[in-house]
This record gives C-alpha cells, structure tokens and sequence, in this order.
DNA sequence: TGTGACAAAATTGGTGACAATCCAGGCCAT
DNA sequence: ATGGCCTGGATTGTCACCAATTTTGTCACA
C-alpha cells in the first residue's frame, strides 16, 4: 500500500479515523496537537471531506476535541480523568475477569496460564516489550472468554483515551515487578473458576494501576 | 437565512443529533425505523449535510445504524445485547453508589431519603408515572453524587440503547412493588455511608432488572 | 399466476466552490 | 512602550450539485 499520495483504492472516512486513532496510540500525534483538515487529507490521500468525518468521529469516541472555528485537536486528558477511567476499567474488567472465570475452558485456561509463564520469563530477562505484550494479551484473553462485548468496546473506547498515561507508566524502570504477582493472582483466579476472585484480584491489580499513575505524575 | 421556513436561529447538526436522540427515547422513532435524510432535513428545519453528521454521530453512538448506499435505520438492540448493558450498567453503578456513599453530605443524605419516601407513596398511590420519575432521580442523584463523570457519560450513553427494554418493563404490572425495597436498600445503605453495602445493593437490583427483562420478552 | 428483465424513481455518497470566522502582524494614536 | 484597530492569509463551515447505487414499478412471456 503506498503511503499517500496515488493510491488506486479510494480512502474512505472510516479509513482515515482509524488512521487517525492508530497515530494517537502510537504517539505519533500528541495532546493538543492541531489536526487541521487539509494537512490530514493530503498525508491520507482522502477528501477533505472525508477527514472531516472522520474528525466527527473521533470527537465521539473521545479522543479529539473541536472547537466551532477554530478546528480540532488531539484531545488532552488531564489526570484526574485519567484516574477516572481507570476506576471504570476496573469495574468493567472486574465484571469481565468474573464471566471468564465462569467461562473458561480447559484449553484456554492452558493458554492463559502460557502467557502468565512468558511473562514471568519477560521479567526475568528484563525484556519490557515482551512483557507489554503479555499485559495486552492478558487483558486481551479475558475479555474475548467473558464473551461480553458490550464491555469489550467500552474498556477500548476508554483505553484509547488514556493512552498517555499508559505509555509513562510501562517505561517506568521496576514497574513489572510490581505488577507480575498481581497478574499471576489473576490467571489463578480465573483459572480455578473462582469469579469472586477473579473480580477482586482485577480490581487490586486496577488500584495498583491507580497509584502508579499518580506517582508516575510527580515528576 | 436557510431554506424556507422561518427560524432565523440555525440548526446545526448537534441539535439535530439532540432532537432524534430524544425522539428514540421518547419512542417517536421505533426500532429499525427507516431515517430519510432528505424527510429529516424537512422535519426539522436543517439542512441534508446537517442531519448527514448527525446521523455519523448517532451511529458511533450505538443508536442508529447505517448500510453502504442503503441508508440509516434506528438500531435494534437484540435481548442479549440488552442483558449485556444491564450488567454493565450494574458494574458501572455499583462504583457509583459505592463513591456516592463515600462522599454524600448530610443535606444529599436528606434530599435522597425524600426520593425513597415518595417512592414509597407512589407504590401505595399506584403512580407510576410518579414512580418512574423517583426511579430517574434516585439513579441521577447517585451518579451526581459519585462525581463520576466518567461513568455518568458511559451509563447514559448505554441506557438510551437499551431504552425499549425500560418502557416494557415499567409497564409491567406489580414491577414497582417488586423493586421498592431494592431502592430502598440502595438509598440506607449509601445513607449509612457504606460503600460495600451500597455497592452490593445496587448489583442486587439489577440483576433482578435482568431477570424482569427476561421475563418481559417472554410474550 | 409467477418470474425475469428492464426502465424509472428515490435515495445516498462525494466533491468543489464559496462564505464565515479566526489569527497574526503591522500601524497609528496615546 | 502600550493598547486599540485594521487588513491579509489561513482555516473551518455550509451548501448546492452531480454521480453512484438501490429500490420500486412495469411489462412481456412462460
């Protein structure tokens, strides 16, 4: 696929958002960063038209904040929001933990305990990348079990918005030692069937994000 | 000066998102109902482009759905989808009752308990359309209370796809005289400032929310 | 009576042009 | 210097128009 300029395809509204939405998690456009329409269309190769649409949307989810006249921006979420949506995430992927544990399957739960063991390893090596991606699968796997996509896309919608954070937090050196014990508490939890449990280790691990946060914003 | 008729105040695509929201609440606009642009344009006095955003913006939504070059209809939420939002809402509300307990002042603790007893005389009245407005208030003031905003916004956006599931079920002869005292519950133990107990009371009702849902479509 | 092909109508999708608005910077009077 | 005022350029907001697509209606024919 080029990059811009002829593409044969046509690039749709849908296509620039999510574009757009790929570029703010990946830091690539930063808070308060001026989207001016013209500029996006050129480096997307679509209308101006469409990447005003595309701006609509993303007003919507939350991650882009317009003023009438004066255009849109990368939206900034200040701290407090931040720790807001972590409260809610952990609710909902309390909720979420609680269904998989009902939910869960043999093979899965051999599954679930294979991501608790690389990330272990990730620790051990002291490999950060590996063990962000343990955190994304985790998450991800409990989640997909719970069958509950009504959450599912919640929790998306709000972990796109607090990207930033996210981002302070996993480049904070000893972060996952701190965290690994919580994350096996949840994989044995939820792979003993215990949705009480399951819930609670979820909502400690959540409360423990929490923190993190707000230390990691004293600096 | 638009086309025609005689507002002079502009409409603008906001509003018109305003005015079929509350149109879909208040039933005037019916699961998979079709949405004409040009017939919405006429109806409310807004330009096609205008009711065009509008609709992208109620699409990200959840309450309208659209199809390539087949156009926009009001979404139909299937039972299990709707039984999804109630559990969401029900973690969501939970953390809300939870922080409300946490945080109410002895005057909201006064003005909740007013709630509960005219609750109490709508149920000996038979009122319910007194009923429903306690109901609405109780939920309100919790969520005010709580100071999540967050929260508020992700509750209000789910109920109002779930909102036909509301309506059969507050139809529903004797459902008042079922759910007052999980109202109650609610309102003593947010007034005892019991942050668990709220918590545990809130999931209690909903979850009998859930089964009532249930029960409803079994017509 | 049913069915398929075809034309006509209705509706949505996309783009370009133009109007409205905001912002930066220069200019002048104080 | 300081502050108000104006002007030019940049950017967004709105609309009208046309193209593309789907849906509906009609009619011939088995």
């Amino acid at each position: 696929m080029a990059t811009g300029t002829r593409t044969g395809t046509t690039v749709t509204a849908a296509d620039v958002a999510a574009r757009i939405r790929e570029a703010i998690s990946a830091g690539d456009l930063v808070p308060n960063q001026r989207l001016v329409e013209a500029d996006l269309a050129e480096a997307y190769g679509a209308s101006r038209g469409h990447v005003r649409t595309a701006l609509g949307e993303l007003t919507v989810e939350g991650l882009v904040e317009r003023i009438q006249n004066r255009g849109a921006r990368v939206r900034s979420v200040p701290l407090e929001e931040a720790l807001e949506i972590v409260e809610v995430r952990a609710a909902l992927e309390a909720l979420c933990a609680a269904r998989a544990a009902e939910r869960i399957t043999d093979e899965q739960a051999e599954e679930l305990r294979a991501i608790g063991r690389a990330m272990e390893a990730a620790v051990r090596d002291r490999d950060q990348s590996a063990y962000a991606r343990g955190n994304t699968d985790l998450h991800g796997m409990l989640i997909r079990v719970s069958g509950q996509r009504t959450a599912a896309a919640t929790i998306d919608r709000l972990r796109a918005q607090a990207v930033r954070f996210q981002y302070r937090l996993s480049a904070r050196p000893g972060r996952s030692q701190q965290s690994l014990p919580e994350h096996l508490a949840i994989i044995e939890a939820v792979c003993a069937r215990d949705p009480e449990g399951a819930a609670r280790a979820m909502r400690e691990h959540l409360a423990s994000v929490s923190e993190a946060i707000v230390e990691s914003t004293r600096d």
